[in-house]
DNA sequence: GCGAATTTTTAGGCGCGCCTAAAAATCCGT
DNA sequence: ACGGATTTTTAGGCGCGCCTAAAAATTCGC
């Protein structure tokens, strides 16, 4: 009994944090390939940018993220597994939400964005065999292999596709629940079929192929900086 | 963009720590009526008794414990209910976790002991719905329902029984894996009929009902406080 | 019932992940 | 190429949940 215990005792979920900073550079580079700066970050992450300099230091330290004063963070090869092992969690277990639990695919991001710091790897496991070793999630993304293997189709981001481009959708980002939605309720999901209709300041009508009855489509938002949030492939 | 977000990020987990002491709390009057003091407590969570003061002032601040220096530790009616919350959520995840993942009763105290700070109260009444609102866990622990209820037999601790007594197996204690493993080799569970052969100071032999030729049964310890982990209803 | 042993509280400190404000470096337009 | 704008880093601080050491209160044995 009473073991004279000699240390500091871990915090709950200690590095949740780390694994946060990894996942969302990794991010930020698997579908464009923008320099990912503390000032990205810190808006990404709704923190200060003090807080991102601090934490690549720290990273940087662990051998995850290489770091030189006032240049673009990136991963290491080890940063790059240990990040795909948190988005695999993620991925897997939105596939799970949707597949087995009754969620609609709007609605699993923010669960599975706690819960991916949490769960182990033996009950990740067994949720991967029960859904049959997904290959995407329910809104198109890649799901890393356990060996740290992803296999992603090369894609076009909706918004830099010329009027009259027929593609197949491949990736819909899930951060804005209502598009997802509204997008359902188009008919448009991964692997639809589209054709983009115009190309405007405010958004991107998309018409999913069908007959000239039920043809149905949305109005594809675009960001300031004029960025849709889907991919399709580049199949002409 | 860059809204000046006035205030302090709530950490990850906020109040997992606070979770855990009005559990323990909780769970140490559920089978006896020990007095809760800061020692036990601080033995019982593997943290400084100067700890547990420093919870208990914030908790009773918060209005989830009574708290009145160098006395016992009580839960409010407040306190009692977001227990029991937590609670059932161990033993709602524990149970699935042996019902549909595979899991065996010895491998899953520590898994819900993480979870159950994480899943949302959504996941949690499906996983519920799913296995059939459960009254119990793989333990015999009892699953306090949605609404704060608590359905749980009266029930003899094994230590205090005398030799001979015969019963059924209320509820195994979690804590011990090994333990677990082997009274399940001698096939113990709960609803098992049990009788009391002997009582010694290393351990109490119990044997399971069953023909002279195919009775089962285990070495049941019992710590130098003079409790074992087994519960039986006092049927005779 | 009193002194010793034990328990509990107080005091002070630490690492984490975050913050704001100020200083330093880099970038950008002319 | 230079000066202002922007980005990044540094400095200092905060709340949380934990710790150890010391002080205070309670409990226990005789
Ligand atoms: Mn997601
Ligand atoms: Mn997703
Ligand atoms: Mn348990
Ligand atoms: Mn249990």
């Amino acid at each position: 009994m009473s073991i004279p215990e000699p240390a500091r005792r871990t915090q709950p979920n200690a590095d949740s944090a780390a694994e946060d900073y990894l996942k969302t550079i990794y991010h930020h580079t698997e579908w464009q390939s923008d320099p990912v700066t503390p000032s990205v970050l810190a808006s990404t992450m709704g923190v200060a940018p003090s807080s991102v300099t601090e934490m690549a230091k720290k990273l940087s330290a662990a051998g995850l993220v290489n770091y030189e004063p006032y240049k673009p963070l990136t991963l290491t090869a080890e940063g790059i597994a240990r990040a795909r092992g948190v988005i695999r969690r993620h991925r897997l277990i939105e596939t799970w939400l949707v597949d087995e639990m009754g969620y609609d695919w709007h609605e699993v991001h923010d669960e599975a964005e706690v819960l991916e710091h949490s769960i182990s790897e033996r009950l990740l496991d067994a949720i991967d065999a029960r859904l049959g070793h997904p290959r995407s999630d329910p809104h198109g993304d890649p799901i890393p292999s356990a060996d740290g293997t992803v296999h992603s189709s090369p894609a076009l981001l909706l918004s830099q596709a010329g009027v009259g481009t027929t593609g197949t959708v491949v990736r819909i980002s899930d951060r804005d629940p209502s598009l997802l939605l509204s997008l359902a309720a188009g008919g448009i999901r991964p692997s639809t079929t589209v054709t983009v209709v115009s190309q405007e300041a405010e958004g991107v009508v998309v018409v999913r192929a069908g007959s000239a009855t039920d043809a149905t489509g949305a109005l594809v938002p675009v960001t300031a900086s004029g960025t849709s949030s889907i991919w399709i492939s580049s199949a002409i």
